[in-house]
DNA sequence: AATCAACTCCCCATAAATAGCGAGGTTGCG
DNA sequence: CGCAACCTCGCTATTTATGGGGAGTTGATT
């Protein structure tokens, strides 16, 4: 089955630029056999990437109106690491049913399959495929279809962030081990004064290390250090 | 290619337990046809959880001496998305070419390759084989088997993330809309009076959104809360 | 109709974090 | 050997957050 998918992996490995992979992301409906698809990413920064079939109308509407909020299907994947079924999600709440009045108006399809995708510092990104089909059909397409769904999720998320930074690694400034330590005291809860003691310093020498990790990661103050450190994933390992 | 993994697939899948999945890891090596094979997690938390097949000395002497730290398959892997053949990290450095030389006296193959997986809430696991062989062989089988390793490190991680909570679906209490417009105006660096005036509220009444989602959160402190909100994965995109 | 949860506002006293000075020792890399 | 980055410690003044009270209004759900 993941032979009719090689000549798009090849493609989308060999996209150059954004637009390359626009084109590329937009091609994989026929690849797909449905009739939307997108890809969103977002960052620890906030910056956006999205390439999708859907009318600029929607669009629109999805972002002026901060659809995101009450979207059961952005709201159920970042919880989740399997790829879910729409039908899966949690649909109670009128401002959910409402959602998706609004969004078969705009035609997007009854049937949808999300695919969750995360990257380093805390990227997080969606692969989906919509389609208007009925239930049985949907779920014969997503049965044979979900592996190849998970790798190409992979490889557009893969050339996304490759692109995005010129490269595969990231050379971002980490933190200094006692940082890290520093901080994670604080994100387990204590104060400042029960974190130096937890890591046998003077309460001073702490904060030494929270203002070096404060001025690091461009941070206000601890919390917002903090917020962004764990955003960045760089309290883990 | 991937119909010989099905059947571990299947038994991964059926694993209700960690030891079920602990053995079900294990068996990939004949799968996969090598002398090494882990799986590793990490979540925000801290929890660990391990699958391999080094010897116990090896173990122990990683976890005492925290080759973690200086390990560069750990910490090449962390800043990457797309896997990682171990001869394309950077080993230079005092320190991770001494951690290689006693790596290999432990018995870990000269070759290896590494698959970076995250899933929700900052959780971070790599998934990696290793083997004793000379380039070309291994070159040839990273290429055959790079998309078998996604598939079976996706489906490994899975369900390890599935047996640790009981379920696919995270059952949070979730924080009030303002309480989160709250934390997330501290996770960008807000003050409280800055947070306030941006959501045009008073300063008292965000300080009353402050303490409910801290004690919804069980978090001592502001600082605490918002880690554990960001680790819970409650302040969504 | 009642209840509950969320949203909004206010005061006061105390605890904690931040900003600004400065200073010395260790480790690793070129 | 020198530089850079890290780790460690101390003092003072000011700003900010926290803890403990209380109170009225919506809106939705039962």
């Amino acid at each position: 089955m993941s032979g009719t998918l090689e000549p798009s992996i090849e493609r989308i490995h060999r996209a150059e630029t954004l637009e390359d992979l626009n084109g590329e992301i937009l091609a994989l409906r026929e690849a797909f056999e449905v009739e939307h698809l997108v890809y969103h990413s977002v960052n620890s920064t906030g910056e956006q990437y999205a390439a999708l079939t859907y009318s600029d109308e929607w669009v629109d509407q999805y972002l002026t109106e901060d659809y995101a909020r009450i979207d059961p299907v952005v709201q159920g994947c970042y919880r989740r690491f399997h790829p879910v079924d729409w039908k899966n999600l949690n649909w109670s709440g009128k401002a959910a049913r409402e959602f998706m009045g609004r969004a078969q108006d705009a035609g997007v399809g009854n049937q949808g399959f999300s695919v969750p995708i995360r990257g380093p510092s805390g990227q997080f990104a969606l692969f989906t495929v919509s389609h208007q089909c009925n239930d049985d059909e949907w779920a014969k397409y997503t049965e044979t279809r979900t592996r190849d769904l998970i790798l190409m999720s992979h490889f557009v998320n893969q050339k996304a962030l490759e692109i995005e930074r010129g490269t595969d690694i990231t050379s971002l400034q980490s933190l200094s081990p006692r940082e890290k330590d520093t901080l994670t005291m604080l994100a387990v809860g204590y104060s400042r004064a029960q974190a130096a003691e937890s890591l046998s310093i003077s309460e001073h020498t702490l904060r030494v290390y929270i203002e070096s990790a404060r001025f690091k990661l461009g941070a206000m103050n601890t919390t917002h250090a903090l917020a962004r450190a764990l955003s960045m994933g760089l309290l883990v390992v």
